[in-house]
DNA sequence: CAGTTAACCTGAGGCAACCTCAGGTAGTCA
DNA sequence: TGACTACCTGAGGTTGCCTCAGGTTAACTG
């Protein structure tokens, strides 16, 4: 029953709208990296050198300033899904696809929820990102599938199960210890195929 | 550097004390089930019938509130861990236990945030019974382990990171898929050692 | 270059939640 | 019954969210 359109916030034409659009974009950034998603938007707005009507002009809410600071890391990330898509290997295409994207999700605390709830609610900015990061996971899955190296019974919504909670880990790692490398290697062993004989 | 003692809320002698200890305890379980660990404490003091200088009074910290109604939850999981020990077959033990701690941690939104943290940092209101967790799992992957059922590269922290994973997404499901349960079986298959011939 | 338009900017202010503290209340014990 | 003190209350300072009425200015037009 979400009729809320998801706002996808576009770079101002006029010269003072893009330049503060920028900024805020620039200062979010920061912001989100080292506070994470829920870091204050007066401070930012502040850091930016704008008033907090401006920063809600162009980002009318936290999720579509979200989806803008991480949008080019996301069409990347689909982008190389789709250069992996022609590879030899399909299981290493997989393997090398699922860890950038655990990387990707996982760019600032809060992110992988942000996403994550974006990848099944319509009324939301960064749904086309996700539904389209669903797509080319999914497609990277079947190939390997089809090939033989991974299990058949495996779906991509659980695919992503698996990519998000090594992403969350990695979001709330402590800083001398991020577990998420090993999380995947650990996840991908379980959903190869195993070979009739050692 | 956190010179901060955690504070564990004991249940209170004086009568009126203790009545009002435990009616904001029902009412912060109720609150945290469903609005997730970052409900409102100032609605909680209101459902319990108490201002909000009492619930300050005795909870003097989100975490220490959040500790108190898990604590029983987290006590049954530790006891259950050694009655598991004694069991004849590790990899089994291994597995229902790690399905009963996903359950555990993950009974309202943002708990595993709250306990991971608790894990590693003293200073925290949780990290006794975080720590207890954390022997418990790593004994029963010990056993496991000595009966050569369970890869031998795997650490404690690396075993409870995936069921952190599996429990955050079991906190984030959807209303009408949960997850969790491939999930773990996927890191089970995962982590198991292979059989030499298929 | 002056005039017009609308995109843009500002920041006060209402709202909600957090947390503290000075002052009042009432269980408990002797 | 009186004294002690654990306990309770709720106003109020603080921060962050978000909106909106009113002012500013970039950009276009003749």
């Amino acid at each position: 029953m979400s009729d809320a359109q998801p706002y996808i916030a576009r770079r101002p034409k006029r010269a003072d709208g893009a330049r503060n659009y920028d900024a805020i974009l620039s200062a979010a950034r920061k912001a989100f990296e080292t506070q994470g998603a829920d870091a204050s938007l007066e401070e930012i707005a502040g850091q930016a050198g704008v008033a907090i009507g401006t920063l809600y002009r162009h980002f009318p809410t936290r999720a579509s300033l979200v989806e803008a600071t991480t949008r080019e890391g996301l069409a990347e990330l689909i982008s190389r899904a789709e250069a992996l898509a022609g590879t030899e290997d399909p299981l290493a295409a997989l393997d090398e696809w699922m860890r950038r994207a655990v990387r990707h999700i996982s760019t600032f605390r809060g992110l992988v929820g942000i996403l994550t709830r974006s990848m099944y609610d319509e009324g939301t900015p960064s749904h086309a990102a996700c539904s389209a990061m669903h797509s080319s996971g999914a497609h990277l899955l079947r190939a390997a599938q089809e090939a033989g190296r991974v299990r058949e019974d495996l779906t991509a919504d659980e695919l992503f199960d698996l990519l998000s909670g090594a992403a969350w880990v990695r979001e709330n790692a402590l800083a001398d210890r991020d577990g998420s490398p090993r999380f995947v290697q650990m996840v991908l062993e379980g959903i190869v195929t195993r070979p009739a004989a050692g």
